[in-house]
DNA sequence: TTGTATGCGTTATCAT
DNA sequence: ATGATAACGCATACAA
């Protein structure tokens, strides 16, 4: 067999079996189109010369299609993979989806953040849907110069993208009013990011007033609305730079070092909450008896720890749902509706308590 | 500004600022091609008209490049991003590959396996990256149909391919071998999948003559070479169904309930012996004192369970390495080489020690 | 049921 | 430095 140098196309697989380029073509997308058995002499002839369909980038430009979203994500790969929350958004964004439709093109972040613009504007995708970006990643402004369909998860704001998040100001403030209700009156913040620059360690008002990711600012907003109704001034809180337990475990450990010591600890995630009981466990702090600790999501991981982590939950498979549906909507033409917020719900394990009296 | 229904092109671009598509795309693609100011100027029309830069998939079209690569999974999304050694895998793959260069394009498999073939089939991807999938399923034939470039991790084997995997036989030798050391002989296995058929419960030698997938085939015969070489007949086998701990637990349950019970317990996976840790304490048998197990891949749960998991380490970050490097040189048009097998190292940790005197 | 003509938005080669 | 022209491989409206 003379094997051509070039790889088969349409015309080569018509001109074979004598037919037309259309008549291939339709053998393949239409198959109603044509005689039962003219369909298997063009399927059997690209069989014997190893035709392997219609290619998919040129049916792309002709049908402007491209049968994938893209999911752009702050962190890099490993990082996005291992955040629980993510898996659990992104399966039940591409569910929600018709997953035969489309695959998932996923576009990592970089140390700056959101993957680079360049990859924004080279992705071959439908749709964009922004995960969790800082307000100003780079990324964002590609993402808006594409002029596709875009939908964002939590965050940026994003003018003409439809929009889907929690409720995480109420879901703070109920965190915070939880351990206020206990009679706490010595707070301590464990923050994930504030701003998307690499610093870890504590954050001062500068930083504070100009956090860069909505959830971050939305959350200590609403930790703040509580406090500040209780007449509680300044608290300390520790920038973590991430999710990862010992981060949050070294963030807790300065925290409780500090004097006089909190006796309440809001944490911005679970993970971190799971980190900071650690360090107290190590310093032979009793939660909830000397140390209240609250996280927020209601992960996987808050029912795994001793003590079981007081939580605000939130539904992250409505959410990746809800994504997905936004993203259909978008793609059959209609425009963004205004943004979609998911309610969030105080969950009390063991990990609160009765504020200490020795106050 | 009376916004054309339709969204700019090249050409638009060409008419707007008076010159050939030709300068337009070196605008963007060759900067040096032409003088700086007529750059800027085509930059602004750009701008003026929202004009995103050239179509990613014309582009593709006529520089026969995607910039993606595939990564094809034989279990849905959520199945996938939990499992921690694809997370790793899959980081080190693209970091090999010069992330910048090439997006991930995630092809996840349904219920009868891998990804569906005509998923495949439209892949828009320069290179295809098949992750551990079942021997014979159809999407590996879809696969091998597209002509790409092919590298499979694990399994299964695909002429042509590159190929990269772990020295599953001999690690699973080396984990029986170091139960019969202990003076075990009463042995029982815990595997995962064994058939792409969701099924769960008992193999018989039926099942474990025609094992579905490589991996499992592998270990499973390097445990029969050892135990066959000690004259140790046939052995319980449950199949899990998966890797999920509790699938381990309820498989451990069947197997210790068995007259006589194991004293050995060789897993296929470290969660399966996870699971096995958590059925044989909630049954009161000691480990290691009644019960040996022995897990596999060092996973990072092996060191995080009471008691330490002795287990089989593989280098997953240097398969994903390896699995990129083989990748790019696919992409540079050399052959795929023979099949690269990455050595596996018993490591011995608390869950195993001798056997029992009461045999 | 099949074929013709045209469009999809680029890049690349070769002139000029 | 810039332009003309030819690929790139396919889908589709329309004609036959």
């Amino acid at each position: 067999m003379p094997e051509d140098r070039r790889r088969p196309t349409l015309d080569t697989l018509a001109a074979e079996v004598g037919v037309s380029r259309a008549t291939v073509s339709n053998a393949y997308n239409r198959p109603d189109q044509l005689s039962e058995q003219l369909r298997e002499r063009i399927l059997r002839a690209a069989e014997r010369l190893g035709y392997a369909g219609p290619d998919p980038v040129a049916r792309s430009l002709a049908t402007q299609r491209c049968g994938a979203v893209a999911v752009l994500t702050d962190t890099n790969l490993s990082t996005a993979f291992s955040d629980p929350a993510l898996s659990i958004t992104l399966d039940a964004l591409s569910s929600a989806m018709d997953s035969e439709d489309h695959a998932l093109l996923l576009l990592a972040g970089s140390a700056e953040g959101g993957p680079s613009p360049e990859r924004v504007r080279r992705a071959q995708a439908d749709v964009l849907v922004a995960y969790s970006l800082a307000d100003d990643t780079p990324a964002m402004r590609a993402v808006a110069a594409r002029g596709l369909p875009v939908v964002v998860i939590d965050s940026p704001m994003l003018a003409g993208a439809a929009m889907v998040g929690i409720d995480d100001r109420g879901g703070a403030n109920l965190a915070a009013q939880h351990l206020l209700d206990h009679g706490h009156r010595r707070f301590a913040i464990l923050a994930d990011e504030i701003q998307p620059d690499q610093y870890r360690g504590p954050a001062d008002a500068g930083r504070l007033a100009k956090i860069g990711y909505r959830v971050s600012a939305e959350r200590f907003h609403g930790y703040r609305s509580a406090l500040d109704a209780a007449g509680i001034g300044e608290v300390r809180t520790w920038e973590a730079g991430g999710i990862d337990a010992t981060l949050g475990a070294r963030g807790a450990r300065w925290l409780l070092d500090q004097d006089p010591p909190p006796t309440a600890l809001l944490c911005m995630t679970d993970h971190l909450a799971v980190g900071a009981a650690q360090a107290a466990a190590e310093l032979g702090i009793q939660v909830p008896e000397e140390l209240s600790i609250v996280g927020f999501d209601d992960s996987w991981l808050a029912t795994q720890v001793a003590p079981r982590l007081t939580t605000i939950r939130q539904d992250l498979a409505a959410k990746g749902r809800t994504a997905g549906e936004l993203a259909q909507r978008l793609l059959a033409g209609h425009q963004a509706g205004p943004p979609v917020q998911l309610p969030t719900e105080l969950i009390i394990r063991e990990s609160s308590g009765p504020a200490p009296h020795a106050q």
